[in-house]
RNA sequence: GGGCGGGUAGCUCAGUGGUAGAGCGUCGGCCUUACAAGCCGAACGUCGCAGGUUCGACCCCUGUCCCGCCCACCA
């Protein structure tokens, strides 16, 4: 064994070793009568790259997966891959405009095919990334939301949603990316915060009569569009206008002025209000209360039509300068004033959307809500961390109707068939041979394809099946057991699934959801390709050079300034962390936190973890080699040697400590735990004192430690398999076992009761000689008395236990300390060495003679005396109060009492101690 | 406008009604034959601010100031 880890080689092997091994497919076999733990994998785009949150998913859900197949589940994770409607459309969209071509140029059909390709070309790489990060994922049950079978679902789904008059069809206000050209739910609108903006006033002049009534707008050129000018019923200011008329300034049109008292508010701006139905949110509404004309402006790219006047033709921005220029020009512009406002913004294309009415398909989603709202407010879904529940049950209480049109090629199509003479709609799988209203037989199928989300809304259950009931795997593994996620797409993909899944399967798709944060950069910001700030997994684990992730931002799209904050950052690139490393790095985050700030710092921290383990692996392997010592899961059985108990005791501990932090979903827990365990005790500790344990001349000794070092070992790599899967399985095969399975990752889980050996009194015995060395060698820093000079340490405690365990374990502690240590019987006794360091730890009190004085010392022990001086002042102060004695348990009162008593002695000492440095 | 989360050591973050923790960084000492990606020590915090509850508050309550996010049709 080398003495560096080197992680690149060793994951490529295990990766390939467990493939080809199939460890992680699940059985549906008769015979298998284990319990079963399922989990889907939120399917990342088809054509997407890795980027860090995928690593993320992939090692929570790894980590959950793995431990339950350890403990004997039969565990399912789907994996698979999304179509991405929108996105991947857009994606391949930028590739022709390359060509200098648009999908319009290829028409639908060769489009679709050219995404196809694409799609056949990089999709599935993703897939084998994640794989690289360890995920152990089935992949022979690797799913795609456009394969035939999915589609049929999706299809089968619609139809019954149809059927039961859940989707419908409307006209209404929709948001429109004038972009993409389609049509956005209202979750992919997503609101740019807080811009400065401009609200323009201008004047409508009042037909027939002097007089203008003025109004103020932050989109000028809908003016074009305006049926009606509203003003508040009861507004003194215009009661003489009730019933009147403005005149269009170049439209040859009336606009009623109408009274409305839930769209105006009098006390904003001149409390007049232009109406425009086609346009806004609030004026349908009110053109709806006024049965006003709606006149649509806008072309499906933005531009405006025929309705627009001279303006037809120019696009919406262009047309915004153009009509307040022509206000100002006749001299009905009165002025702007700075407004703050918030713009909607298409979640893909970036563009400012716009509202305009449009025929689309919804589906109804309140029936939908009320049992998915029932489900988590019952607990059979449960929401970690809990407080998500609030934001989930805000959104599911206000649910909107969901347009799942969308005016795109790539993508489900609808199951929809309009009659070519009648236009009668006849929802089904294949059009009907006549039309059930007019008897024709001529069909043209709807042209709009589904939102994305539609079919990921019915992913834990179509990739088990559905709609086969007799699905070997719906029945098996359906309902799943954990669905974890960024909470980004709480509304987007979870809230849907849970909808879905009860109106289709009857149950719900999971029982339990876990969000997790965001992973940002080191700064908080969110990673974007176009900021630079994104880390790839990739580099990360297997280092890169500065040049080439400058390159690849670059290719990106990166901007300028983002290069050079890379350059800053990563000035001699990323080095290599492997896999591994940035798993433990990924774990430590608290679940809790809305962000995760990955540190490369962090992935550092766990890349040395990595080398630690594998050091002390070697250490312990080189001193267990050729010795015959096997392996055999459980611990020496009468184990005499205190720290052999001790370690099998923490060892105890720490499988507790993992195991409840994983149950909890705390993963930072269980990582700190499992480290700090392998890192302060096993290595720091164990690994130093068994040096002259294994070297001992009593044979006895030798081999109860020979075997409680491999067991320990052996555990820990079980402990932190489903953490660090490929280092473990590499130190694991090197272990020789008695029986085994071929991999770890079909190990037995650790369990405390089994692996470990409760040992408080070792523990406690332990702690004493831990102390009693740190001191030393806290002394001996403080003093400048290096190792190779030799001390003396006199001690003496009152407590036979203490004693015992200090002259039972000499050796080892003159060892550790490069003391020689003496036992004094009478307190007294310490006095006769003056001019020394003294120490106390209760019950054990020490001195150090004939070490150097120095102004250091003085410092020192006056440091300590303020010290002592303030803790006691508030102890005193506890004390003294009645209440507290009175009020406060009494362990706590006598705790306190006791720390009195301990303080005041330590002050008398160390007030001493310096009176009796020489001056 | 509403809702949520956060403000703890220089940095990034854990944390509990009863003497404040980790990693990184800093300082000092070590090439001690598993590991210098290491070992041994040390220093560093009136836990955003102001009130309140309590014998006791970093923790609970109220107010307040910052930061971030989500939802919402104010022209």
């Amino acid at each position: 064994m080398p003495p560096t880890y080197s992680p690149i080689e060793t994951e490529e092997r295990w990766s390939r070793f467990w493939e080809e091994g199939e460890f992680f497919t699940a059985s549906v076999a008769h015979d298998d009568v284990r319990p079963t733990y399922t989990l889907v994998m939120p399917p990342p785009n088809v054509t997407g790259t890795l980027h860090i949150g995928h690593a993320c998913r992939t090692t929570f859900e790894d980590v959950l997966v793995r431990r339950k197949r350890m403990q004997g589940f039969n565990t399912l994770w789907v994996p698979g891959t999304d179509h991405a409607g929108i996105a991947t459309q857009v994606v391949v969209e930028r590739q022709l405009k390359r060509e200098g071509l648009t999908r319009h140029d290829l028409g639908r059909e060769r489009f679709i095919k050219r995404i196809w390709e694409w799609k056949e070309q990089s999709g599935g790489a993703i897939l084998k990334q994640i794989q690289r990060l360890g995920g152990s994922c089935d992949r022979s049950r690797e799913r795609f939301t456009m394969e035939p079978d999915l589609s049929y679902a999706v299809q089968e789904a619609f139809i019954r949603l149809y059927n039961e008059g859940l989707i419908y069809r409307d006209t209404r206000l929709v948001n429109w990316d004038v972009e993409s050209r389609t049509v956005l739910s209202d979750l992919e609108v997503e609101t740019e915060q807080q811009v400065s903006g401009e609200l323009f006033d201008f004047a409508y002049p009042i037909e027939g009569e002097e007089g203008e009534l003025v109004v103020s707008t932050t989109r000028p050129e809908t003016m074009l569009g305006d049926t009606a000018v509203a003003i508040h019923p009861e507004d003194p200011r215009y009661l003489h206008l009730h019933g009147k008329y403005v005149r269009h300034p170049f439209l040859d049109r009336s606009i009623p002025i109408v009274t409305d008292a839930i769209l105006v508010d009098p006390e904003f701006g001149t409390g007049a209000v232009k109406v425009t139905p086609a346009h806004d949110w609030n004026d349908f509404e009110t053109g709806k209360r006024h049965g006003l004309p709606q006149i649509n402006l806008l072309n499906p790219d933005g531009t405006l039509n025929e309705e627009a006047g001279e303006f037809q033709g120019m696009d919406r921005f262009e047309a915004r300068k153009a009509v307040k220029a022509r206000l100002e020009a006749i001299g009905l512009a009165r002025g702007s004033t700075k407004h703050m406002m918030t713009l909607p913004r298409s979640q893909r294309s970036g563009t400012i959307v716009e509202p305009i009415i449009s025929t689309q398909w919804f589906v109804r989603m309140e029936p939908l809500a009320a049992p998915a709202i029932e489900a988590v407010e019952n607990g059979t879904i449960q929401i970690v961390p809990e407080d998500w529940q609030k934001t989930y049950f805000h959104w599911m209480r206000n649910i909107h109707n969901w347009c799942i049109s969308r005016q795109l090629w790539w993508g489900h199509p609808i199951p929809a068939w309009y009659c070519k003479k009648c236009e009668q709609v006849h929802v089904a799988a294949s059009p009907p041979q006549t039309c059930t209203a007019c008897g024709n037989d001529e069909f043209v199928q709807d042209e709009d394809v589904l939102d994305t989300w539609f079919s990921s809304a019915l992913w834990p259950f179509s990739t088990l099946g559905w709609p086969n009931t007799e699905s070997r795997e719906l029945k098996r593994f359906y309902p799943t057991a954990d669905l974890e996620t960024g909470y980004d797409i709480l509304f987007f993909w979870v809230a849907r699934m849970i909808m879905m899944g009860l109106h289709f399967t009857g149950q719900v798709p999971f029982k339990r959801v876990l969000l997790a944060g965001l992973v940002t950069d080191e700064r908080g910001e969110k990673m974007s390709k176009v900021k630079g700030n994104v880390i790839d997994p990739i580099d990360v684990i297997q280092g890169a050079s500065i040049e080439s992730i400058l390159a690849k931002a670059k290719q990106a799209g990166a901007k300028d300034s983002a290069l050079k904050y890379l350059k800053k950052t990563y000035p001699d690139g990323l080095a290599t962390h492997g896999a591994d490393a940035l798993r433990m790095a990924l774990m430590s985050y608290a679940p809790g936190s809305r962000r995760i700030a990955l540190s490369i710092k962090r992935i550092e921290t766990y890349r040395n973890f990595t080398n630690k383990l594998w050091n002390a692996s070697r250490f312990s392997l080189m001193n267990l080699e050729g010795t015959g010592t096997q392996s055999t899961g459980s611990p020496p059985v009468n184990p005499e040697v205190l720290v052999n108990r001790w370690i099998l005791a923490r060892l105890a501990t720490v499988i507790e400590g993992v195991t409840q932090g994983l149950d909890e979903y705390r993963g930072d827990e269980a990582s700190s735990a499992v480290y700090h365990f392998l890192w302060d005790e096993f290595c720091d500790w164990y690994l130093e004192l068994t040096k002259p344990l294994l070297a001992s001349d009593r044979r006895e000794i030798a081999v109860e430690t020979r075997q409680t070092l491999m067991h320990v070992l052996e555990t820990t790599l079980r402990l932190l398999h489903p953490m660090m899967p490929f280092i473990t399985e590499e130190i694991w095969q090197r272990i020789d076992k008695t029986e085994a399975p071929t991999s770890i990752c079909l190990a037995p889980y650790p369990v405390a009761a089994v692996e470990g050996r409760a040992d408080p009194e070792a523990v406690r015995e332990m702690e004493h000689l831990k102390s009693f060395v740190v001191k030393t060698r806290t002394i001996r820093a403080e003093h400048d008395l290096p190792n190779s000079r030799s001390i003396d340490v006199y001690w003496h405690t009152p407590e036979a236990q203490v004693a015992r365990v200090l002259e039972e374990q000499q050796a080892l502690i003159e060892r550790l300390t490069g003391a020689t240590i003496h036992r004094v019987k009478t307190p007294e006794e310490l006095q006769h060495h003056t001019a020394a360091a003294t120490f106390v730890l209760e019950p054990l009190r020490g001195v150090v003679p004939d070490v150097v004085d120095s102004e250091r010392e003085r410092e020192r022990l006056g440091r300590e005396l303020k010290r002592v001086e303030k803790d006691l002042a508030i102890v005193s102060k506890k004390l003294g109060n009645p209440s507290f004695i009175d009020r406060a348990p009494a362990e706590v009162v006598q705790k306190e009492r006791t720390r009195l008593a301990t303080l005041t002695e330590q002050r008398a000492k160390l007030s001493s101690a310096i009176a009796a440095l020489p001056a």
